[in-house]
DNA sequence: GTGAAAGCGCTAACAA
DNA sequence: TTGTTAGCGCTTTCAC
């Protein structure tokens, strides 16, 4: 393997007998260089495998061309086609990702903030543990602008490109209720997040305004370290993202719930963990009891009975807050006032949370 | 957010009236500095919000502190997991990461492994894509070791970390054979990869080593391009990843299997896809007919019935792969013959395959 | 213990 | 059209 030092355009110039400079421009397709000279270092170039240096291409130029991001659980299916859609899209727009995985840990993200910083990216995208901002005030202190992937931070007034979560339970509370449920619970994560909590208020504020009694309980939290039926543990790996958390949780609610019950889940890992606790103790999903999820996870519409649930449009999301963060990139000095974007998530309607007994199809779809 | 420029050396040094020199030893900790010149540089440096920048450091000292990672699809939970693994073991020993996504598509890779030699990356870790491998040795001659990671490439004499498939393949076959099967399938996307013609050669050996007869047909390809039952397109980014392929020769697969058989599955997307199209056909998995997965992927063991499977020591590839190619990087030299490491998966006996009664009493409801 | 000088590989004035 | 000079922010000889 040899490893020899990688040619410069020193390298070129020399074989060439011309400067430096000529060869960078020639190569950098400026003018100011005569066809005939372009042409012999261009092929000087490829002969040598000249492979251009972005470290100090960025170091002089103070752009990196590239995007931190920031991530809590790749192992999460939103997250992972997040994941493609963000690099695709840098991709496309020239510019490589730097991947920082936090676990949801405050200290680990500080950390990434920390080390985006001292790479001098041009921008970060993150989704953000909660609590603690004062990294991200650093960096856009220094000149990177930062956008929020789908969860909000209160303490941080940066852009935000996320999920209209409210919309999402509102539209399933309505699809359980449509159907002729009048018990109904939701099971979500007990992470202090917004989405989390946009859930909520969106599932409370639909059953108040159709007059449906919604008792404290009737919000399940769940605790994300929880893994039960698996056997052997996750690993210490990027571990929770398991339905064995709400699995835990599905004894009581197959307890408590009534026939015709439905039970919102926050995504589709807690639906699956319900269906399996559900099921073992009689109950017959989309039958005996109702289950929406959130997320539309790619094994969700072949379960048994196949999942109803929020989809939610991760590529677009990612596709969204790549190209606000580009702009906030390009338009040199932080103007604007922080955008918040909230892309429609859209109820797809499956068999898992029973027929809608009620044949009022209304509006378009 | 006033995008002030960040403090360098010189702006401590300045503001200290030593010498840049001084202070770079001093924040390094470094001797040949006073314990007082030293504190004081060091509450300045604090003061002043100083990062290094890793860029110009990296630059000089030539090695860049970061690791590429060319990965085909996030979206595959097998993946996603040894993301997480990579990111978390790079972080422990000081490497930044960089991820590139290729979709499986050989141009994509091949522009990854060209920015990857770009930003002058210390060593590159991959789930290569097959055909074409001069990219790779490109990188390698540059000086830049690259670890193959699951998938191995015959045209490439580089180190891999892999998974043992063919083992795996052996003791799920074993599995069912040992359950009273003699009819068996295995269903495998239609991708020449290491994985998949390992699996098949598990599969035939162990069926000959048995007696058993093993019909050309009975490795069912799959197109990974399709997916029906779904609804709406999966979108362009990272699509897939989704049991909507082997879903689609299910159908094909009810019709000619047997009571009592038992059927294979690359991955449990593809297990799950089979689920479906059984018992839309009445069949009974786990009963009529039987499935074994490979992955274990965290919903496999909430299925119904729970998914037996090949479990993919995802967390060990990634570390062991980081460490191999760390080592490499550290041994400045490109010394040694290629490694290679496959560990062994774990074969998690559920409810899915049996043992299955033997094919006497028609069943169904 | 500290500073001056050189240089990593590149781009951007400014001259010639 | 081309070359010279300077400099990005850092580390590393090598003097003092």
């Amino acid at each position: 393997m040899t490893a020899r030092r990688r040619p410069t355009l020193r390298d070129i110039a020399a074989s060439l007998d011309v400067s430096v400079n000529t060869v960078s421009r020639a190569l950098a397709d400026k003018d100011a260089v005569s066809p005939e000279t372009r042409e012999r270092v261009k092929e000087e170039a490829e002969r040598l495998g000249y492979v251009p240096n972005s470290l100090a291409r960025s170091l002089v130029l103070r752009n990196a061309m590239t995007l931190g991001l920031v991530i809590t659980n790749p192992s999460n299916p939103f997250y992972a086609r997040l994941i493609s859609a963000i690099e695709e899209r840098g991709r496309e727009r020239g510019y490589s990702l730097m991947l920082m995985v936090t676990e949801d840990s405050a200290d680990n993200e500080r950390r990434a903030a920390e080390e985006l910083m001292r790479w001098g990216v041009d921008g970060v995208l993150a989704i953000p543990v909660q609590h603690g901002a004062e990294h991200w005030h650093r960096l856009r202190k220094s000149g990177t602008p930062v956008v929020l992937l789908n969860r909000h931070l209160p303490e941080l007034d940066a852009d935000v490109v996320g999920v209209d979560y409210y919309a999402g339970a509102r539209a399933a509370t309505e699809h359980a209720l449509d159907g002729g449920a009048r018990e109904l619970y939701l099971v979500e994560e007990d992470l202090d997040i917004s989405p989390v909590s946009e859930r909520i208020r969106g599932f409370r504020e639909t059953l108040a305004a159709r007059g449906v009694a919604a008792p404290d309980d009737a919000v399940v939290r769940v605790d994300p370290g929880a893994a039960p039926v698996a056997g052997p543990a996750p690993g210490p790996v990027s571990g929770p993202f398991d339905p064995g958390a709400a699995y835990a949780v599905g004894a009581g609610l197959a307890r408590r719930a009534g026939r015709g019950a439905v039970v919102l889940a926050g995504n589709d890992y807690h639906a699956l963990g319900l269906y399996r606790a559900f099921s073992e103790r009689g109950l017959r999903v989309g039958t005996d009891i109702g289950v929406v999820g959130h997320g539309d996870h790619p094994f969700s519409a072949y379960l048994d009975p196949a999942l109803t649930t929020v989809r939610l449009p991760a590529p677009d999301v990612g596709r969204a807050g790549v190209d606000r963060l580009l702009e906030r990139v390009q338009s040199a000095a932080d103007d604007a006032d922080p955008i918040r974007t909230l892309l429609a998530p859209e109820l797809v309607v499956r068999a898992s949370a029973g027929p809608l007994p009620h044949p009022s199809r209304r509006g378009g779809r």
